[in-house]
RNA sequence: GGCCUGUUCGUCUAAGGGUUAGGACACGUCCCUUUCACGGAUGAAAUAGGGGUUCGAAUCCCCUACGGGUCACCA
């Protein structure tokens, strides 16, 4: 009774994977880990026109970036039941298309493309709103349906091409369970007999479909909604093969929407609608064109997948920041949303900043390493880390932090004039220059020596914190964003705090 | 257009016949801080419409509207 789970993402290495993809195959993981089974990357390589160099190690790559990883299938170590690449499974769908034509669920058909444009020209001038090659119009077309039995096996012998094709019954229910939606049932009559076997010997996706997850042993089959209406058509060649005993459970997931709820995210969109949709950069081949990805924009894959599995899915208590474990534990079919979900990048983000302020100085310093050396930034890992400290609850992404808090490794090259001019009295000058001599006596040189110092200064000349934080911290910083000063002052020491402020005078000088 | 599928704050969602319809993002206000953020508090904000069933409906049924998917020798 109970069945090994085994689950399958099954991607066609047609160009990167994206954010909906990669949310499949993260509910395929959990799924499978939730119930100690296996979870298998097969790679749909069946449509040799479409290629794409290099999408099958993107899409390796970027699963292993997330941290969804097969245990079993390309790239991931092969299991029982390989090969894991449709195009070296070829040899054995034609048999099984043979099978179904022995068990009248299938047919030769020998029309060409032209045929088949003219049959539906035909069709539409008869008024048909949607021609296609189903129960009736195969009456009419060259295939062993319609020709003599000597005709076919000529045709055949012959060795003219063909293709085999689904005969899907005339007027039949077909109903099926899915996990999500429950039960769902269609007519026969409105789908059309779709190519099982192409021309080339290669099986359609609906054909490998069904002969892979029942040749791997698949107990569960998740797909992406779009597939819920040529569902029939696998259903009955499931039961055409004889295996409706055997067959997996049904899953079709909520799509991911693009932000203005028109249409569904897409492999096209790239990052020209404001964000990544892809897991890690992509560079198309043909026309070299760079789409960046959650990794390279910055973003914790942790996050990222945290976010992907809060789209359609949700666990039922106010939790949200959940590691990949947790995912795991917590995760629920039955949970999955049935209606498809706007991306909101705004919640991403959110999701990467929880992350960011999770994580420790240390870590970050690591993490950050490449960016200050890039800049030349040179500085104790002490410093860096107090950095770290420091900027970690301003930032979103880590890639921020060299460009947000440069003024902790060279001078300010931008001062806020705004403020400035609104805040700088040159009476005044005098009085700061006071001030900067007792902040260079100043031997124990920390944030509470300084604001000592600041507030006595304060006090002593009658003017307000206003009037002279804003002052020190464009002259430290060059803006009114940022960290507490005098602890900054402090990180920075006596020498770079004296040497600002003297740049600083000057050019505020100059502006007033 | 046919078929399939869906519809709770702007967005992601909770509430599986009985709640002042809850939370999060974004937005407003206040507190903390004489910076910015973080944090805390608070506000505004939703059951698409119409019919049933029921003592009682966001929840069940029907109709309408609207959205999405799909209609290839692509997956």
């Amino acid at each position: 009774m109970s069945r090994r789970v085994r689950t399958r993402f099954a991607p066609s290495p047609t160009g990167p994977l994206h954010m909906g993809g990669v949310r499949t195959a993260l509910f395929c993981y959990l799924f499978a880990k939730k119930h100690g089974g296996d979870f298998i990357l097969r790679i749909e390589d069946t449509d040799q026109n479409r290629f794409v160099p290099g999408a099958e190690e993107y899409i390796i790559e970027a699963l292993k970036w997330c941290g969804i990883s097969p245990n079993e299938g390309v790239g991931f170590g092969d299991g029982a039941y390989g090969p894991y690449r449709q195009s070296e499974r070829k040899p054995m769908y034609k048999k099984y298309a043979e099978q179904l034509i022995e068990a009248g669920y299938a047919y030769y058909a020998f029309d060409t493309a032209e045929e088949i444009e003219q049959m539906r020209e035909n069709m539409t001038k008869q008024g048909v709103q949607n021609p296609s090659y189903n129960s009736v119009t195969r009456q009419y077309m060259k295939n062993s349906v319609s020709l003599s039995a000597d005709e076919v096996k000529a045709r055949l012998a012959n060795g003219e091409p063909y293709v085999i094709r689904h005969k899907m019954p005339r007027n039949e229910e077909i109903k099926f369970h899915d996990l999500i939606h429950g039960w769902v049932s269609f007519n026969s009559s409105q789908i059309d007999d779709k190519v099982l076997l192409k021309a080339d010997g290669m099986p359609t996706y609906h054909l490998a479909h069904v002969v892979d997850d029942y040749t791997m042993k698949i107990s569960h089959a998740f797909r992406g909604d779009e597939w819920l209406p040529s569902a029939p058509t696998h259903i009955h060649c499931v039961k055409g093969l004889g295996w409706e005993n055997e067959i997996w459970e049904y899953a079709h997931f909520p799509l991911i929407l693009k932000p203005d709820g028109k249409g569904k995210l897409s492999k096209r969109d790239g990052d020209r609608l404001g964000f990544p949709s892809f897991p890690i950069n992509w560079t198309d081949p043909t026309s070299g064109e760079l789409s960046v990805g959650y990794r390279e924009r910055g973003f914790f894959p942790e996050a990222f997948v945290n976010m992907l599995a809060f789209l359609g899915w949700n666990p039922g208590t106010e939790q949200e920041i959940f590691s990949l474990e947790e995912l795991t534990q917590a995760f629920s079919i039955d949970r999955v949303h049935k209606a498809g979900a706007r991306f909101d990048f705004d919640k991403t983000k959110w999701f990467n900043q929880q992350y960011l302020k999770e994580k420790s100085n240390a870590e970050l310093a690591d993490l950050i390493a490449p960016q200050l050396a890039a800049k030349n930034y040179n500085a104790s890992n002490a410093f860096i880390q107090t950095f770290c400290s420091m900027i970690k609850e301003r930032a979103t992404f880590i890639n921020d932090f060299s460009e947000m808090g440069y003024y902790f490794f060279e001078d300010v090259k931008i001062y806020d004039e705004f403020t400035i001019k609104k805040k700088w009295k040159t009476e005044r000058i005098s009085l700061f220059e006071e001030l900067n001599a007792e902040l260079l006596n100043d031997s124990t040189f920390n944030a509470s020596s300084i604001e000592h110092i600041v507030k006595d200064f304060i006090a002593k000349n009658s003017l307000g914190m206003g009037d002279v934080g804003p002052i020190l911290r464009i002259a430290i910083t060059g803006t009114m964003q940022g960290p507490p000063i005098f602890e900054l002052m402090e990180l920075l020491g006596k020498e770079i705090v004296e040497k600002r402020i003297k740049i600083a005078f000057e050019k505020f000088n100059s502006l007033v």
